[in-house]
DNA sequence: TTTTGAGTTGTTCGA
DNA sequence: GTCGAACAACTCAAA
């Protein structure tokens, strides 16, 4: 760039989890500034690496997504969003050359890889004489706002939810009206945004679920939810919350006009998020140490057969086929399977926290290892050790018509099916034996 | 400081 | 068939 020609002096908003322009917080904070902003989002090659799979249909979502509100810029404002493919340092680097930036803003994220680039970026910005700033945007509460009266995090969920709820009452989810003041965006010529290819990834064939909520149904919620053969028992917006696509604030709204047990469930999604962020440990270890020293089975095969759905227990083999093939399990079944794979197998909590990882369109990081050790009996609040799903109480319980099982396994009463690999009487006894055997005494 | 009541989602056994 | 206890104590949170 010639010297004697002035860098555009702006304000930059670095999109991440919370891709979109309405009631968006730290969008709406730039968007209040006194520079017009330039909205950026940047593909991380260390978060991208991570991913297995050429096809990720995570990243097509992203991508599809930017892509939205890129026509959305240049349809009204003639503006567009940046995106790059770099680490954001680099990225930071490269634009504070071109532009005469003042400040970076976005909005604050939990989970330990994302505070650990935010305080790098911060420092690098700092250093250069800007700031960053971060805004509360995709909990209701963070992770210091829902304490114990003596100030530590807590460990139990009923006591933090009543504490959540009553926070609530005086708190305004009104949303942020950044859509109303996108003419503040910077404006550049329009630029087409490179594919996925690019990014040496290709569509999936994998359909994205719509963010409509549907509150009639939200209504039943409570009766219809461990019903995995209802398409509308559950809300299904993980995917939408996971990346922003949606305002919590709008779900939160809805779920207390609507359904307590709704709302209970977007408080548990904070509960772990605030765990995870106070114990950051937890994402690899066991929360309880009494649970330490459990001999998991390293069986890859065994592990196989249950990653393919071909346990033999119907039900289990439903909800495997179905999240490997749409991205998506219902809740129930994900219990019962990482039930199976915990207790039944003797398969470390970890291994299946893995393989969700990999396929759940809706991951999210603190959720996830949440629930895992809640349902290994090894986290926060988790389920008692003897607590063991049967399989096929299970099935007969919550999928009286054989509807759902129909559906992912038609195999599942012809001679074709496999045996169960486990005797369910056998593998009850052995896990409440190790487990038994295997706590670590109290000191 | 001590006490007390309570704690996401189950299953099995035996009276 | 129904129902409460056992599964196993322990820890948390608040009074």
């Amino acid at each position: 760039m010639n010297a004697c020609q002035k860098k555009p002096r702006l304000n930059i908003f670095w999109f991440r989890r919370d891709l979109r322009l309405k009631d968006n917080k730290g969008l709406y904070e730039a968007l209040m500034g006194e520079m017009p902003v330039l909205p950026i989002f940047i593909f991380d090659p260390l978060i991208l690496g991570r991913l297995e799979n050429a096809s990720d249909a995570r990243v097509e979502f992203i991508f599809k997504k930017l892509q939205e509100i890129n026509e959305s810029l240049q349809e009204k404002q003639k503006a567009s969003i940046q995106i790059f493919f770099d680490e954001p340092l680099k990225v930071f680097e490269k634009l504070l050359k071109e532009y005469e930036i003042q400040s970076v803003y976005t909005n604050e994220d939990y989970e330990p890889y994302a505070l650990l680039r935010d305080g790098k970026v911060q420092a690098f910005l700092e250093s250069k004489g800007k700031s960053l700033k971060r805004f509360k945007d995709q909990v209701i509460f963070g992770p210091d706002e829902v304490l114990k009266s003596d100030s530590t995090p807590y460990l139990v969920f009923t006591p933090f939810s009543k504490s959540w709820k009553k926070k609530l009452k005086s708190k305004d989810l009104d949303p942020h009206r950044s859509e109303d003041h996108l003419d503040h965006v910077y404006k550049q010529k329009p630029t087409s945004l490179q594919s996925l290819k690019d990014l040496s990834f290709h569509k999936s064939n994998i359909s994205f679920p719509g963010k409509s909520l549907y509150k009639s149904r939200l209504k039943e919620y409570g009766e219809t939810r461990n019903f995995p053969a209802l398409e509308h028992g559950t809300s299904r917006i993980g995917l939408h919350l996971r990346f922003g696509t949606v305002s919590v604030r709008h779900c939160v709204q809805v779920a207390r006009e609507n359904s307590k047990d709704w709302l209970n469930e977007l408080i548990w999604r904070e509960f772990f998020m605030m765990i995870l962020f106070h114990f950051p440990h937890s994402e690899n270890e066991v929360f309880k140490s009494t649970y330490s020293k459990i001999p998991w089975r390293e069986d890859q095969e065994d592990f196989r057969r249950w990653c393919e759905g071909k346990t033999g227990y119907p039900l289990v083999d439903a909800g495997m086929r179905e999240l490997v093939q749409t991205g998506y399990m219902h809740n129930r079944v994900r219990m019962l399977v990482a039930s199976f794979l915990c207790k039944h197998l003797l398969i470390s909590w970890k291994w299946g926290e893995r393989f969700f990882a990999k396929h759940l369109l809706d991951f999210e990081l603190a959720s996830n290892v949440g629930n895992w050790q809640w349902a290994a009996g090894t986290g926060v609040d988790a389920a008692p050790y003897f607590r063991i799903f049967n399989p096929s109480t299970q099935f007969k319980k919550f999928d009286p018509d054989e509807e759902y099982v129909t559906q992912w396994v038609p195999e599942w009463k012809s001679e074709k099916y496999v045996e169960p690999m486990v005797d369910h009487e056998f593998a009850r006894r052995r896990a409440l034996k190790a487990y038994k055997e295997n706590m670590e005494s109290k000191k």
